[in-house]
RNA sequence: GGGGCCGUAUUCUAGCGGUCGAAGAUCCGGGCUUUGGGAGCCCGUCGUCGUUGGUUCGAAUCCAACCGGCCUCGCCA
């Protein structure tokens, strides 16, 4: 029977079967650790972990393990059957919030405030901006009717793919005279893109989470200032909360948002070897506020336009890379902060003895919940297994496990299970609280140590196209000699992208170490060191 | 947007022109028994065979289009 069963889990886990020849990978590197004696010999000859289980190495098929990892941990459900719309579950929406809820504190420390904007924007406002209508026109979607006659609307609404227009062109009220100025605002919201390319849950769908920030200064240097301080929020959040290691680039001028000056963006690099691009922030310098008519009066009375910022950490997508930078093959691995459920605690029931091991159980919840201030749980289902439980929770990332038994109650002690590391030790009860204030202190960083490869290690430098190109298919970021990222340098640009399967990210914006005789396309003097990767 | 693969119950799979009034496992519900790393037995429930149209005496099965999913290549948070 069991075998019957070892053979229908091994089939269970080429969900990816239909895909890919790299789905029948899995069942072989499957663990065999657990004491599941049949060797399902017949059909396969592979024992397998059950359909609950990543049953691919995050190392072997990223690709597969995330979305299992996203279906198994119920972080969203890709059911619901419209492209590139997908349900949040609670596990990652809880998670989400308090994602959100630190940025939003930062923002508002560093002097911005809060702001609901509406969902729809009139064709007009959008249209105002050339450039920037441009960029975003294959991907908008279009109000244009209503009610139940289908009436068309005398105005398309777009529903907004970011909020520029439907901003300033009340920004060109709200400013007035340089006392309002600087002048910083945020919206947390969701966006629309009518994405081409395939999606995928939390990195790239047709409705988004995200913050925007849209800030306006007097001077074209107060917006410089701001993108600094933009950048540095991104390093404390994306980095030091998220555990995320990222780097920012200057992308090059054919790339950057349509509209802006110049534009820097945060890339990540995954174990697909591929970069995705995380917050960004644009200097819009007056490309808006000439159309929109952002204006204020100096303190001698003169009319000018202000000097535009915007930011946008899309948070959907940073959990997204969160969830796959951090995650291992048991599961997801969340930040202490970021855990819906901090300590669980798991009792271990035996005939007859139920009710001293809940008691204790409680009384540990308690303590826990008294001393630390953390999300407890005490996980009494007494229908599955305590085994059982034990994967559940590995695989939705809770720190920190307490299964308290019998045997432990007898001895006064518990038994605390980190998930990162693996690690599991007896403590007395009375040490408990300060063991696990210890743990809590430092297993974010412990995390963010773990993964904080500096990108230094993973960049090759590069003088020839063809080495970039082995780079790259080496899942490695190559750095090279471009003559330019203005446009100038753009022939030059494809040229490498089409020769190496990557992608130019840009110019790093802190210092930069490689330096270049010459453009590795035309060979001209004086590079500029740019990056290139495959990206997502 | 291009190319490739795919769509049968919650999920995974069998069926590949008539024997399908669609099979098995899982899940779910009930009962017993269990719980220190993914337990076992018994009973029960669950199906617009993705959708629409076509071919055929007859379609889950063949064809087309659409919708969705996965992989892969050129443009973005």
């Amino acid at each position: 029977m069991s075998q019957k069963k070892g053979t229908k889990k091994a089939e269970g886990g080429d969900a990816g079967a239909k895909k890919a020849p790299a789905g029948q990978k899995p069942s072989k590197g499957a663990k065999a650790d657990v004491k599941r004696e049949k060797p399902a010999p017949a059909e396969g000859g592979q024992k397998a972990k059950p359909m609950s289980a990543i049953t691919v190495k995050k190392s072997e098929d990223f690709s597969d393990y995330f979305t299992q990892l996203v279906e198994k941990a119920e972080l969203a459900d890709i059911r619901y059957g419209v492209k590139g719309f997908v349900c949040y579950m609670p596990w990652a929406v809880m998670t989400i919030k308090k994602m959100y809820a630190k940025y939003e504190q930062l923002l508002e420390a560093n002097g911005h405030l809060p702001l609901i904007m509406p969902t729809v924007i009139p064709k007009s406002f959008f249209e105002k901006e050339s450039d920037h209508v441009k960029g975003f026109a294959p991907e908008v979607f279009w109000v244009t009717e209503a009610g139940g006659n289908h009436e068309k609307l005398e105005e398309p609404l777009a529903l907004r793919p970011t909020s520029e227009t439907a901003l300033y062109s009340m920004y060109s009220m709200w400013i007035r005279s340089y006392q309002d100025l600087p002048f910083k605002r945020y919206q947390s919201c969701q966006v629309f893109r009518y994405e081409g390319r395939s999606t995928r849950p939390f990195f790239r769908a047709r409705e988004f989470h995200w913050i925007e920030a849209h800030d306006v200064f007097a001077t074209l240097e107060d917006a410089r200032n701001q993108v600094l301080q933009d950048m540095d929020m991104s390093y404390k959040m994306v980095r030091d909360e998220f555990c995320i290691p990222i780097i920012f680039f200057q992308r090059p001028e054919w790339d950057k948002f349509a509209g802006a000056i110049h534009t820097y963006a945060a890339d990540a690099l995954l174990e697909s070897g591929k970069v995705i691009q995380l917050p960004s922030t644009h200097l819009l310098g007056q490309n808006f506020s000439g159309p929109f008519n952002v204006r204020y009066v100096t303190k001698d009375g003169k009319d000018e336009l202000g000097y535009i910022t915007c930011y946008g950490p899309a948070i959907s997508r940073i959990y997204g890379a969160m969830v796959a930078v951090l995650g291992d093959d048991q599961g997801l691995v969340l930040p202490w902060d970021l855990a819906p459920v901090q300590v669980v605690i798991v009792p271990i029931y035996f005939k007859g003895q139920a009710e001293a091991v809940d008691k204790a159980c409680k009384e540990v919840e308690a303590e826990v919940k008294a001393k630390l201030d953390a999300a407890v749980k005490v996980d009494d289902r007494d229908y599955i297994t305590a085994g059982e439980k034990f994967n559940e929770w590995e695989m939705r990332g809770v720190p920190v496990r307490i299964e308290i038994g019998p045997k432990d109650v007898e001895k006064g002690q518990v038994v605390v299970v980190t998930r990162v590391p693996r690690k599991k030790e007896f403590v007395p009860r009375a040490g408990l609280a300060g063991a696990l204030e210890g743990i809590a202190k430092s297993y974010t960083q412990n995390l963010r140590d773990l993964h904080l490869l500096k990108f230094d290690s993973l960049v090759q430098r590069c003088d020839y196209i063809e080495d970039a190109k082995e780079a790259i298919d080496g899942n490695k970021i190559a750095c090279v000699g471009l003559c330019s990222i203005d446009m100038s340098g753009y022939s030059c640009a494809e040229k490498v992208e089409k020769g190496t399967g990557g992608v130019i990210r840009g110019r790093r914006v802190d210092d930069e170490p490689n330096k270049f005789d010459r453009c590795v396309a035309c060979g001209a003097p004086n590079p500029v060191a740019v990056y290139v990767a495959r990206s997502y």
